[in-house]
RNA sequence: CGCGGAGUAGAGCAGUCUGGUAGCUCGUCGGGCUCAUAACCCGAAGGUCGUUGGUUCAAAUCCGGCCUCCGCAA
């Protein structure tokens, strides 16, 4: 099929690169290239540079819903256009465009955490499965009949980074799938239940910000989620302490955000609302991401040491 | 040129302001103690102090360039 791609992140590389094995692939959108990182130098996304090695035109539209592009897009005269965490709202105009419609790759099993960051908040919500979800778009965010699911499972010490990596290829792969039935005709599209459905915001650094009067598994899923970026924090000795990892640690139990316990190996425990968090991966000021016990040969901490909110 | 922090033994840090070739905790290796140990005691190895110029009798320390890493802000 003629397919024009719409993406920005890492996320949707994997399913890019499938759709260049498999189909072809016009043209690919993406979000305007932005100053990033410490220079202020402009960074091309992820997905730009992977549509650019495949030798494929790239175009970056401040606003999709800009009359002249959309006129541009026309050209194209796409089948199906693909979308996958693009970063804009598509126009009715667009939606309407090609003959197989506009299909999205969502990293949640909708109808539950449509939204912007499903994979992040399936984590810190604790849920045990998660999956893919291969939809047609319409109006509505995330609301479209679903075309397509692909259960994943959630370890217990999985990571946002891990279950994105995880997520993103069998995401490519149940898209490819949905295309060859669109193809076919054998698409059975699902309406999903609004009355089961549930919204997650974008995720934002003071999320991050531990509550330590949480139980401890609810901060240990937050501090997964949040890993690798943008990372759960607090406030140890006046200084920003990032916490990267972590587990619940039973049997201790204090003053929520105190220090309970400490080992030259296994690193220090911080008292929660019930039991006690193993700290296991800090970052502190100015420095990199190291294990607690790392930390602990240079930097005192002691049982009694508080962690603060600011 | 967005703001700021950092680069010193395998790891994490101190020492830099007040120049005189380096120290702490842990790890490693050897020995000892012990029923035993991740515990304790004794000893040892291991660093051209990121790189490169300069100032100086002398630079980890003062000054300039470069490289790399990190936090904030976007």
């Amino acid at each position: 099929m003629k397919v024009v791609f719409m993406g920005t992140p890492d996320f949707a590389v994997p399913t890019l690169n499938a759709l260049i094995e498999n189909h072809e692939v016009m043209a690919v959108i993406s979000q305007p290239d932005k100053p990033k990182g410490r220079g202020k130098h402009l960074q091309p996304t992820p997905v730009k540079m992977a549509a650019e090695a495949a030798n494929i035109p790239v175009y970056q539209p401040e606003k999709i819903k800009a009359p002249d592009f959309i006129e541009k897009l026309k050209t194209i005269e796409a089948d199906v256009f693909v979308v996958v965490a693009y970063g804009q709202i598509l126009p009715q105009a667009v939606l309407e465009m090609p003959k197989y419609g506009c299909i999205n790759v969502h990293g949640s099993l909708l109808p539950k955490y449509r939204g912007a960051a499903p994979i992040q908040w399936s984590i810190i919500d604790g849920e045990e499965m998660t999956g893919v979800t291969i939809m047609y778009m319409e109006k509505g965010l995330d609301t479209g009949d679903m075309l397509l699911k692909k259960e994943i499972p959630i370890e217990p010490d999985e990571t946002y980074g891990t279950l994105h990596d995880k997520m993103a290829p069998i995401g490519a792969q149940a898209l490819i799938e949905v295309l060859d039935m669109l193809e076919k005709g054998t698409v059975k599209p699902e309406k999903q239940n609004d009355a089961l459905s549930s919204y997650v915001s974008v995720i934002n650094k003071s999320l991050g910000l531990i509550d330590w009067s949480k139980n401890a598994q609810t901060i240990v899923n937050l501090v997964r989620g949040l890993d690798p970026v943008p990372g759960a924090y607090g406030f140890f000795n006046g200084e920003m302490m990032k916490i990267w990892s972590a587990e619940v640690l039973d049997g201790y139990d204090g003053d929520p955000g105190t220090v309970v316990f400490t080992d030259k190996k296994k690193g220090f425990a911080v008292a929660a609302g019930d039991k006690a968090v193993l700290v296991k991966q800090v970052q502190a000021k100015g420095g990199k991401r190291m294990n607690s016990a790392d930390y602990m040969r240079g930097h005192a901490v002691n049982v009694g040491d508080r962690f603060e909110k600011e």
